[in-house]
Parts: C-alpha cells; structure tokens; sequence
RNA sequence: GGCGCCGUACCCAAGUGGCUAAGGGAGCAGUCUGCAAAACUGCGAUUCAGCGGUUCGAACCCGCUCGGCGCCUCCA
C-alpha cells in the first residue's frame, strides 16, 4: 500500500513516490511574519503537521521546511505605523507564531529559514535569471519576463492572455508585459536594502521561497506546500523563478489546503473576519464554561477533509471536545486494573484492533483522509467498550491504550495522560480564580490548576461510600454535589468502587 | 469576462459507479442504578439542491437549472 496525496498540477491523486525512496522533502510556505496568526494559519500549519507525521509514521525520513518571510511590505507598513524598527514587528510575530502553534502541538520543521538570512541566495538567483534573458532591470527594480517563461500558468491552468483581459492591478508601464512580477524591488528613502548590482533594495514577495526550498532541499524536491490561496500567482511565480534558474524541475507535488471560512466566506485579513488563534484558546468564545484546547481545535480542524474548505462555527469546539472525552474516557477506563488471566474477550478486541489499523491507515493513506481516520477511532472505542463490558485482560487492555496512543500519533491526539484530560470544563470565572491563588498551595494537573487533591477527592469518596453503606443518602449526595461544586464528577461501578473525572 | 470548487439527516462530516449512504454532536426510548453518571441496546436520510440523460445499476459520470463560494490584487 502506497500513499497517495493529490497533486494541484495534475489534478489526480497519484500515488506517492519520493525521489529517493525512503526519503520525504517537502517545503511549506510558512507565514508573513506581521500580525496574530488566525485559523487559517492554524490550518494550513496543521494539515502539513500531519501529512509530514503520517509520512514518518509510515517509515519514510522526512526533511520538512518551513519558511517565515520576515521582510514584506507588510512588515514595513506595520514598523512605520507603530514607530518601532521593522525587525521588531518580525521578531514579535514569530515569537507568538512559536506559542500559537505549541498551543496547537504543532511539531517544529526540520529547519525554519527566514528570508533576510537568505538574501545572497536571493541575489543570486535574480542575477542569474538576467544572466539567461529571463529578468530585466528597470530603474533598481528587477521583474520576471512571464512572457519567456513558455510554461506560465501550468500550476493554477490559466493562460496569459486570460490573466490579461481580467488583471485588477493598475499597470506599471515600464514593464514589458504587465504579468511581470517583482523578483527585486529598489528601496525607497527610509526603507531597509541590500546592496545589490541594481542599487540598494530588498526581495520581491515571491523569489524569497523560491531561493530557500532550493537552497535547503535542492532544485528538485518531492512535496510543495500552502494554502489553495498561494496556488496564483505565489506558487506558479516560484514554479517560473525556480525552473528558470536552475533548469531543472521543481516540485514534484504541489498540496494545497482549503480555506477556513466565516459565514462560508474566506476567513482573511482583508475581509477582517477572522479569529486568531489566540483568542480562540484564550478568550474561549465558544461558551463560558467550554475549557477550550489546542487539542480540541486540532481535533475539530481534523475532522473535515484538508482539501474542503471549512466552514468556522462556534459549536464546533464543544463538540470536538465531547469526542474527545469520549476517547480519552475510554482511555480511562482502560488503565483501570483487569484480569491477570487472558479473557475469552481478548481474541475479539485482536480482531478489533486490526481492523482499527486497517481502517486507519487505509484512510490516512488516502490523501490524508482525517476525517475517516477520525471514524476508524469511534468505531474502535465502540468496540472496546463493548468488550469492556464482557471483560478484558489486563494485558488486552493495555494493548488497546497501546494502540490507540500509537495512532494518535500522527494525528497529534490523545498523547497526554487521561488524567490530565479535563472532561469536566471550568468556568472561565473559576479558572481565573484559581489562577489568582495560584501563590498559594494550589494542586495541579499537567498545566492545569484544579481546585481539590485527589486525596482529598479519595477521602470524601470514601465518606460517601461509608454512608452510602448505612443507608444516609442525603449526606451521600450532599458530598457528590459538593465534588461537583469542585468540577468533579463521580461514577459508581458495578462493584462498588467509584471512579471519578475531572 | 476567464478558470475552478461546493450543495449528503436537526448540526458537523465521510463516501465520487454496485455489499444495510461511515463517524461525531445533539435528541428520544429502554437496560443498569438508592440517586446520578458512564456503558450498552434500540429509534433517526427508501435518500444524497432540482430536472433530464448515459448505464443492467449513479449521491457518485454527462448536460441544464437553482443556490453558495474561491482565484484572476495582498492573503494559509
């Protein structure tokens, strides 16, 4: 079984094969380092996240880039408006792209290059697409000639003279075909540059990504990434700088994501209509009470194909986190002590469980489809609960977590301790409380702050089984109710014993 | 104007030519239980925006219509 991925210049799934087998290189345009990043960003993060753990997953040696551009028009405008110096705004925005995308469990590329450590690869690439005829200098600017470019437009499947008949943007006449991009820009007064044979400038908005893939993965490599937004004219400029200068191929797939939408339109700087990342996990804006995780939006971005667009809603969250709760309860229950003797349920849970691989590989294979792989797990804990219910082995048991952990994975989920799981949401209000006693002694679990010590749930536990054993009722429930003051819920077993969630 | 995508149950969402149209959330009923929760069992699209066509057979292929969106300008 081979994986396959959908390929945007072909427009097939093709199965995939790497150009040295056994090994992955893939280069994701990563962010303009100016402001928050939003969803969208999160999602494009997350779906090459995963294609790059599946691939891992699946045996292959994967180099994974990722770029930030840290010098952009953008960049400027936004150092110009607060006063401060422009490596400042790209400073900050990389800092709190590394703590949104820790919150998400984003794994960290193999190498992150940034633009203005690359300008000599840039410098050079621009020379020596002059050097061939394919870029000309006018006035400190230098622009590509789409028109020598024979090739333009395979990526995205339009032609020059559609491009023209519809172009938006007001013609700059010195160029020779008005499609001609920017591969180097002239510095006005006050702006940043590098010296360069054409005057001191800096790099146009696509030669950046164009310079670094190849620098750091070669002028051919296997998987090239982004959002479907970057299809035109990002990608197919790249496409047309990097083919030109090395007159070799470039990338051999191309992976796009869909966008995430508000309202079905797409979530986007412009439009304004976008939540960031940190106000999601932050501000909560689902309910009150929801405990919001990077674990749940993960779960919840998961759970629509990455091609799809997805549409953003608020009852989104709570109801990936239920799943979750459903799993990691599962879990739970799981490391809950069983026979030592091999049960007649284990063959089944065997049986099982190579389905559950199945299912899930078989999905994941094709075109990283999470959210059938997402399916292969309920069905899986169905099952098992089943089992659970006629008996399981200790030994079972832990093969299920075992499993279960291991498909997580790649999926980046159900990797903590169930009992750092928070099934029961505290309100906003309470967390700050307890966040503001936090000097004091304040227990806690994993990075979470809770109110009571499992001692202390353990003793009230077993006031209640005492009273509950003489009959008094009322004060049974005057302690349930007041465990669940505490965000604390209790189930009785079958036998007995009690078990309890937080 | 050019190119392209989407429309599946109350909500989210797989499935893209043939096994009962996955899965999650919400809901209802039952088993269990002092109560509660969990778990389990059952119920829930004779139907895939609409209309035609191709086919032995279509949610899946083709055409048209309706509705929504994207790219062609910065954008994940």
């Amino acid at each position: 079984m081979s994986i396959v991925l959908y390929n945007t210049r072909t427009k097939k799934k093709e199965p995939f094969e790497p150009l040295r087998p056994g090994e992955v290189s893939m280069y994701v345009c990563g962010v303009t380092v100016y402001d928050d990043c939003h969803l969208g960003h999160a999602r494009s993060a997350l779906t090459f996240d995963v294609i790059r753990r599946y691939f891992e997953f699946s045996g292959y040696r994967v180099q994974y880039v990722r770029n930030f551009t840290d010098i952009d028009d953008k960049i400027l405008n936004r150092a110009q408006k607060e006063g401060v110096p422009w490596q400042e705004i790209s400073k900050r925005y990389i800092q709190a792209f590394y703590r949104d995308m820790g919150a998400l469990g984003i794994t960290k590329p193999h190498a992150e290059p940034r633009a203005t450590e690359h300008i000599a690869d840039i410098l050079r690439m621009v020379q020596g697409l002059v050097n061939k005829g394919l870029a000309y200098a006018i006035d400190g600017d230098v622009y590509f000639s789409v028109g020598k470019f024979p090739t333009y437009g395979q990526l995205s499947g339009k032609n020059l003279e559609e491009l023209q008949a519809g172009a938006r943007i007001e013609i700059d006449p010195r160029k020779q075909d008005p499609m001609d991009f920017a591969l180097w820009k002239a510095s006005k007064p006050g702006e940043p540059g590098w010296e360069s044979p054409w005057g001191t400038g800096r790099p146009g908005w696509h030669i950046e990504c164009s310079a670094m893939s190849v620098a750091k993965l070669g002028p051919t490599f296997d998987i090239h990434g982004g959002g479907k937004d970057l299809i035109f004219p990002h990608h197919e400029n790249e496409i047309a700088q990097s083919c030109g200068y090395t007159g070799k191929d470039f990338a051999r797939v191309w992976v796009h994501n869909g966008f995430v939408t508000v309202d079905k339109e797409k979530m986007s700087k412009s439009l304004g209509n976008f939540f960031t990342i940190r106000e999601i996990l932050d501000k909560s804006p689902v309910s009150a009470s929801a405990f919001i995780t990077g674990e749940c939006l993960r779960y919840y971005l998961l759970s629509t194909h990455y091609r799809s667009d997805l549409n953003w809603s608020e009852q989104s969250l709570p109801e990936a986190k239920a799943a979750l709760d459903n799993l990691y309860g599962l879990i739970q229950r799981l490391e809950e002590s069983g026979s030592q003797e091999p049960m007649a349920s284990d063959e089944e849970l065997e049986r099982a469980l190579k389905h559950f691989a199945h299912k899930f590989m078989e999905s994941m294979d094709d075109d990283c489809n999470t959210p059938k792989a997402l399916a292969a797990f309920q069905e899986f804990r169905g099952e098992v609960n089943k089992l659970l219910v006629k008996g399981l082995s200790g030994y079972a048991k832990k093969t299920a977590i075992g499993n279960l952990k291991k498909f997580g994975e790649p999926l980046g989920l159900l990797q903590i301790p169930s009992k750092e799981w928070p099934f029961i949401a505290p309100s906003k209000e309470k967390s700050m409380l307890l966040e503001g006693k936090a000097g004091e002694h304040t227990p806690l679990i994993g990075s979470r702050i809770v109110s009571k010590s499992s001692e202390w749930i353990e003793q009230q536990i077993q006031l209640r089984k005492e009273a509950r054993e003489k009959k008094d009722f009322i004060t049974a429930d005057n302690i349930r109710k007041e465990l669940a003051e505490n965000d604390i819920i209790l189930e009785d077993r079958p036998d007995g014993t009690t078990r309890w969630k937080r």
